[in-house]
DNA sequence: GTATTTCCCTAGCGGTCGCTACAGAAAGAC
DNA sequence: GTCTTTCTGTAGCGACCGCTAGGGAAATAC
């Protein structure tokens, strides 16, 4: 763990007793980060992971711990450098309805990006797996996002900005869909423009405030 | 192949010379489609095929084929008995909105049926593959089925039942889009009601006629 | 310098993968 | 009955899986 001396001058520079790490560790991170968002968890082995890393396997396990702690550190690294603009739409934005519309424009754009993988890691890179607990984390990390956006529009409702009657789980459910859907469309192929347009027709089902 | 003749009552009980098969070719075919649909392509071994099909492995090789001839037999009879609601809707339904809105509405009842597993097997048994003609073949069939969609609303704006401004392309690919989000929601746990109600409020973002 | 600590490389562990050689078993042909 | 054909069970192939022991290499501590 990081510690807060790290700002000491007296502690910055403490190196490590041993020979050091020959590889930049988080540069190791960044390949392993593409090659699970590629290809998943399952389909991605460890020769595979040294390869695009450019270390052996002995370097990876005494950086990373096991195959699975790689993954879930690469999980929460990919939420911080390429899964944020979902949470940063919902906590920047005035209201549930323009978090929800600015998070699918960004999506179109995120899910096409040139020079990396389509389509979401958290969607895509725990399915059909041998363990089933690397499955159920993500389906926990997706289920929770849709929590999120049920909790945010509930909290619309009360403010008065989208009418009483509106279905939240319903709706905070279709931007989910919505969300996983152009993520697998940009998987097989979609462009960006395509999403947009899928994005700007998605927002019809909104209650007219 | 199956003959024509095969009505005729002289060639009709025609046994074949050997040793007759021990099990019934249809019953395993079926235990493979469950096995296949539950865990996907890569993650569903020939170890747990002969387990489930409840037979030895040169039994499968001999009347399979190989792992992948079974996976796409078991495509194949999987849009037989599974995957046909949609067609049907398409060939069924007057408009091109009504074949969409029955096919959300069905996808919402087979997607989260009982006793089998959820979801769509095409949409999700050949993705993280390590062999990527297994993906593709998959991916041809999602994007064929959006491109269905897509002829059947120009057709429906050709005879005036749409809105000549109708963007038939997004409108398929928001379709498709819907069936795939409905999918993975089902996978992740929502239950038909919920799929039900996402069917409806989709259905809003169709034009007015 | 020597001692200690940590890392990297080679090599290989046990296990599972998809697949098959081979011999015996079960049917029809004669 | 014998011969031929086809299927079934055992047993195991080579390849790859995730992972690691062990010895040498490269740094600091003294």
């Amino acid at each position: 763990m990081e510690r807060i001396e790290e700002t000491n001058p007296q502690v910055k520079q403490a190196k490590p007793r041993g020979r050091p790490r020959s590889f930049d560790r988080a540069t190791a991170l960044e390949k392993a980060i593409l090659a699970f968002w590629e290809h998943g968890y399952e389909a991605t082995s460890v020769s595979d992971l040294t390869r695009v890393m450019g270390i052996g396997a002995p370097s990876l396990y005494a950086a990373f711990g096991d195959k699975r702690a790689l993954f879930e550190e690469v999980v929460l690294e990919y939420g911080r450098r390429y899964g944020s603009f979902g949470d940063r739409a919902l906590a920047e934005e005035p209201t549930a309805r323009a978090a929800v519309e600015r998070m699918l424009r960004e999506a179109a754009v995120e899910y096409t990006a040139p020079g990396r993988p389509h389509g979401c890691l958290v969607i895509h890179a725990a399915t059909n797996c041998t363990s089933a607990e690397v499955e159920e984390s993500l389906r926990d990390r997706r289920n929770a996002n849709i929590a999120a956006f049920e909790s945010r529009i509930r909290a619309d409702i009360a403010a008065g900005e989208l009418p009483a009657d509106t279905d939240a789980a319903a709706l905070a459910r279709h931007a989910g869909a919505m969300i996983q859907g152009m993520s697998q469309q940009a998987r097989d192929g979609a462009s960006r423009e395509e999403l947009e347009a899928l994005a700007e027709i998605a927002m019809a089902i909104w209650p007219r405030t």
